[in-house]
DNA sequence: TCAAAATAGTTGCGCCTACAACTTATTTGC
DNA sequence: GCAAATAAGTTGTAGGCGCAACTATTTTGA
């Protein structure tokens, strides 16, 4: 193989640095929601957006693609949470192939209860971390990547946490 | 929730666009390696750090420090690397409840062969996608990042991917 | 010296996820 | 208007991974 197919000696380092970072970030947001609210963190993330959508409701394909998760997937993890009352199925009325997925009280609850510890964790790791103009440069950066990585931006829509 | 809970909109942007990447990041990585080689990304990493390693030969409890892994995720690897010949195990002499993993030589050409095509995507979707001084903000800001998340950076000495 | 504690590694078990096959309902095109 | 193609979800099967239990070996300390 020859040099120039490999790395240079600064581009290498940011690449192991930044490897490291896609390793362990996941891994500590999903350890502190383990440990705090037995979610994990795509658990958490879809009782999140249930929570944002108009009244607490969304069709599964829907909530796929905004969790970026696969039909399959989604499907058992929404049962795991109705099995435990945070979410509830219904067959929609429109197109009965379809099943809407509505958060429950007690899922609103533990959305409300979860977030503030998740929020803090990442206010810790991450913006209290860097300074403001580091956070925009990271910002950028990431638009830059996500260019290349999702030109399609299936992922664009997604807000909060 | 009051709000100086919550993150304000220019962070809440920085930290939806960087959740993305952690998201999108790993997974394409590990698509192309699992379709040009049928290697995990972890399976291709644990190669790479045996044909780096004097011998092309580790202790398999120091192996797992230098890939991030517990020694029972090591363990089922390195069997199911060893099932296709590019591993050999080995009691170690010195300790007796210690296990060398050897790189075979077949092994060492899964790694050569998978090696370019693997860095072609790093540089690619990195490199060539941000400016020489973004980059260097990235590795800035990463090993900011690095020192909150594993303080006693135990992954520090990871090298080349 | 020798029993107790610690260490290296492997394996049983359960959970999560991907892929593929399947069911039911809707849309399309002749 | 209806058969064929497509779409929405669910479930069977298999593989990866973490935790805990287990075996075998080495170290510690009374």
């Amino acid at each position: 193989m020859t040099d120039d197919q490999w790395l240079t000696g600064e581009q290498l380092n940011a690449w192991v640095r930044f490897a490291a970072i896609l390793q362990l970030f996941p891994a500590v947001l999903d350890a502190q929601l383990q440990r705090e609210s037995d979610l994990t963190h795509f658990e958490y993330f879809t009782l999140a957006m249930l929570s944002e959508a108009p009244e607490q409701t969304l069709r599964m394909s829907v909530l796929a693609g905004r969790t970026n998760a696969t039909l399959p997937r989604l499907s058992r993890v929404i049962s795991h949470l109705e099995a435990r009352g945070f979410v509830r199925r219904a067959p929609c009325r429109l197109d009965r192939r379809a099943t809407d997925a509505t958060l429950t009280e007690a899922g609103w609850e533990k959305v409300v209860a979860t977030a503030p510890g998740h929020v803090d964790l990442v206010k810790t790791v991450l913006i209290e971390t860097l300074t403001a103009k580091e956070l925009g440069d990271l910002s950028a950066i990431s638009a830059k990547l996500l260019k290349k990585l999702d030109p399609e931006s299936r992922m664009a829509a997604t807000a909060i946490i």
